[in-house]
DNA sequence: TTGGAAAGTCAACAAGGCTGACGTAAATTC
DNA sequence: GAATTTACGTCAGCCTTGTTGACTTTCCAA
């Protein structure tokens, strides 16, 4: 059995446990994203105004651009979205004070009840399945994720983790 | 602070952690489909076809209903994918000889060839990322994940994890 | 004052989901 | 043997969400 230096088995690196994990991910993403999915169909909604809503709340004020790089999707695509949500009083856009190119997004009200919805649904999946699988897993689970990021993703998922 | 019965404490489960847990889905889930994504485009193909490949390179033979329920989508959307997989020559469509009306799917070696490009970059970045992590944390990650599905996605995995 | 960045808009297109309807062949049931 | 069900394929049409390209407006900064 082939060991590491520090003593450990390289047996999870066999291509069977890294195809197992491959799967996993498939299926659990699928989990991940099925609540809000079932909240929003119905109401006009779909993934894209969810992720927008998520990072407005996350971070209010942001600008449209930073939320581009946030989301990694072309300003039109995102527009698209934000204009819906502009529209229907979910999402303020404000001018910028200090730069006016600039526009800064807020939830309105009507907004954080939807995003309280979501992530209500969202969270209770994940409560669940941190309970089940307990604080080291979480641990483990955190850093495989962390580790499998793009070093571009993980510089926006870090600022996010300490700005909040 | 909050403890459990056993002891462990709770402070993973706040809602603070949760977000954490929700957003590094979201930034690894983009990094786990770049690479098949990046080959896949100029040839073609999408992530649906990546898809079909994967799951019929898993399970040689398997039905086009059997795949329909392990990918959850329409027969209209599958059927759509795997018509120009097997007009390609990617994939090979035979009658059941026990049951006729089954369609029995195979990849040709020219889809081996191709499953053999998109899984070994899908693996080598999962390799990185659980080398990385350290295999207690790789436990945890499927622990989480496996959590995290719902029953019948559950289900399907087990059944894949122990047919391989 | 002019160049370039930020933001927005319009048009067109593609992938990949979906529903509904229909057809065919094969298996199963009555 | 006839009727029904199952497995699969297909046509038509729709939606969301991504893309590129071209263009305008606004505004900051050199």
């Amino acid at each position: 059995m082939a060991e590491t230096p520090g003593g450990e088995s390289l047996l999870f690196l066999t291509d069977e446990q890294l195809r197992k994990g491959i799967e996993a991910m498939f299926f659990a993403y699928r989990g991940f994203t099925a609540d809000p999915d079932r909240i929003l169909e119905g109401k006009d909604y779909g993934r894209a105004h969810h992720r927008a809503i998520h990072f407005i709340h996350r971070s209010p004020g942001t600008t449209v651009s930073n939320l581009l790089s946030i989301l990694g999707v072309t300003k039109q695509s995102l527009n698209r979205v934000l204009r819906t949500l502009i529209e229907d009083g979910l999402v303020r856009s404000e001018k910028g004070k200090v730069d006016a190119r600039e526009r800064h997004l807020h939830l309105t009200d009507k907004g954080q009840m939807l995003e309280r919805e979501l992530s209500d649904a969202q969270r209770a999946r994940m409560r669940a399945a941190y309970r089940a699988a307990g604080p080291q897993a979480v641990a483990g689970f955190r850093q495989v994720l962390e580790a499998m990021m793009d070093p571009e993703m993980r510089r926006q998922y870090n600022r996010l983790k300490e700005g909040g």
